[in-house]
DNA sequence: TGAAATGTTGGGGCG
DNA sequence: ACGCCCCAACATTTC
């Protein structure tokens, strides 16, 4: 009676129900199996796999700590977990589902196999609060609108987690020959790029749980509103060790739930019933969040397409530019808006980005360039540590008008007013942006309009020190739309 | 989870 | 005193 504990995208021992079953049975042998074949396209780019590698790290620790070691496997996962059944002995392998096309059809295709070898298989849900499928309108037909998505899935009640980690595991009799972590080369060497990286982020469960509570002790409270502020520390931060899954959907709902109510959100029982007062409860503006991350899980199943193809077909022939000096000057931050560059810059630096400023870099490439939001998407996929290929193709087809409930195309951002509005100070700008740091807040998003006077002051020579506009955006504006009127009247 | 263009209103300057 | 015009402020429509 022995378990091969399969983990992938569930990288924590509390709210693992494969890992309460596994160890409920018996001795387990916990495997991590890098499969760098299945994904296709979508292996881990650089940022999500240095976050790997620390993930795997602390994973490691924790299961020493109750008794076992991870075995760390490289190769297609069929044959590792073939391999590993043969030298072990073990006769059940148990897992936490994934949902990306191909991961489903590689779950499958084990599944199959293994069952027909009379081996018992079994796969839980550890990732989702309501797995696809489960979720779908009173026709059966999956939502394509997020607030109808979302109202059902709060209708199906509340959630919490399944168990906590067990406190002691059971090992195998044998030892299991392990591949060493840093063989696997998950982190940058030459050159070490990572030092932006290491200095924001501790990944593993207990940066997570660390991360969450900090969240909910504080800036929860304020969430409605400071969420939209990129200066500020307002978000939970959480999206990473999301999609490693140090932490799950649920501990993060309860968690939520728990949190104290905000002064003026009266009978603090469940945030997700707004007590008909409208009271923007910070904990509702967050739950709808996680919610957005399991509506794109859910899209991503019923439209596996999701990441290649735009929703709306009309989008197939859309006139996108195609330029690649101009996708460079977006990719490293030099566009000439504060904003965008700004951005870009913390993406570079920490491997994050803030959601406000996510849109607004997002809306630049798509409308301001014109160019493909497939070319954002894969920019994202590389240097995002939370890189996810479900919430990524979703928000990048929200951005572009071509995806589900999407913003309307003509929906085009001003990155000098959204600058002005969610950056009021500059802060936000100041920091990624040194360089124009002397200069007023006023001046701070358009420093094209200011005066030289101004300009010289802040000791700014623009297209010296920073970039002049790479495109004027009234004339971007209209470029956008008439591209847009090509498809519409089709 | 837009912003620009266009329309409307009302106060105040001024002949 | 009155009407005209300007324009800021706000509302609505359009993209």
């Amino acid at each position: 009676m022995l378990t091969l504990l399969w983990f992938d995208q569930d990288l924590r021992l509390d709210d693992n129900p494969a890992l309460a079953a596994a160890a409920a049975r018996g001795p387990v042998v916990p495997v991590y199996i890098l499969d760098e074949a299945a994904p296709g396209p979508w292996a881990p780019g650089a940022a999500a796999r240095w976050w790997l590698h620390g993930a795997l790290a602390a994973l490691g620790d924790e299961l020493q700590a109750r008794g076992t070691a991870l075995v760390l496997r490289r190769g297609a996962a069929a044959a590792v977990i073939d391999e590993l059944l043969a030298s072990t002995g073990a006769d059940a392998v148990y897992w936490n589902r994934r949902y990306e096309p191909w991961a489903m059809r590689r779950a499958e295709g084990i599944k199959g196999t293994l069952r027909q070898r009379g081996i018992e298989a079994r796969s839980f849900n550890a990732g989702l609060l309501s797995e696809p499928g489960r979720v779908l309108t009173q026709k059966g037909e999956p939502f394509r609108v997020f607030t109808p998505f979302w109202r059902a899935l709060r209708a199906q009640g509340e959630w919490a987690p399944h168990a906590p980690a067990p406190a002691r595991l059971v090992a195998a009799p044998r030892g299991v020959a392990s591949d060493a972590l840093d063989d696997w080369h998950l982190r940058p060497s030459q050159p070490d790029w990572a030092a932006g990286l290491r200095e924001h982020w501790q990944p593993g469960a207990a940066g997570a749980q660390a991360r969450l509570d900090a969240f909910v002790a504080g800036p929860i409270s304020a969430y409605t509103g400071q969420r939209n502020l990129p200066g500020t520390a307002g978000t939970s931060r959480l999206s990473p060790h999301l999609h490693a899954g140090e932490i799950g959907p649920r501990q993060v709902w309860r968690a939520a739930c728990l949190a104290a109510a905000p002064a003026g959100a009266a009978r603090g029982r469940d945030p997700a019933d707004d007590g008909g007062e409208g009271a923007t409860d910070g904990r509702q503006t967050y739950l709808a969040e996680i919610a957005w991350r399991e509506f794109s899980y859910h899209l991503l199943f019923h439209f596996p397409q999701l990441p290649l193809e735009p929703l709306r077909p009309e989008f197939a022939a859309f006139p996108w530019d195609s330029d690649p000096a101009a996708l460079r000057a977006w990719q490293r931050g030099r566009t000439g808006y504060p904003i965008v560059d700004a951005g870009m810059r913390e993406l570079w630096h920490t491997g994050w980005m803030h959601n406000r400023v996510r849109m607004i870099v997002a809306s630049f490439l798509v409308k301001d360039l014109l160019l493909d939001w497939r070319s954002g998407a894969e920019w994202f996929w590389d240097t995002l540590v939370d890189a996810d290929l479900a919430s990524n193709a979703a928000s990048w087809q929200w951005v572009a008008g071509c995806g589900a409930d999407a913003a309307p195309y003509f929906r085009v951002f001003n990155p000098s007013l959204q600058g002005a509005k969610f950056d009021p100070d500059g802060a936000y700008v100041r920091h990624w942006v040194p360089e124009l740091a002397r200069l007023p807040a006023a001046l701070l998003h358009a420093p094209w309009e200011a005066r030289p006077v101004d300009l010289a002051a802040a000791g700014v020579v623009l297209g010296r020190d920073y970039p002049a506009p790479m495109v004027d955006h009234a004339q971007a504006r209209h470029r956008a739309l008439w591209a847009y009127e090509q498809i519409r009247k089709r």
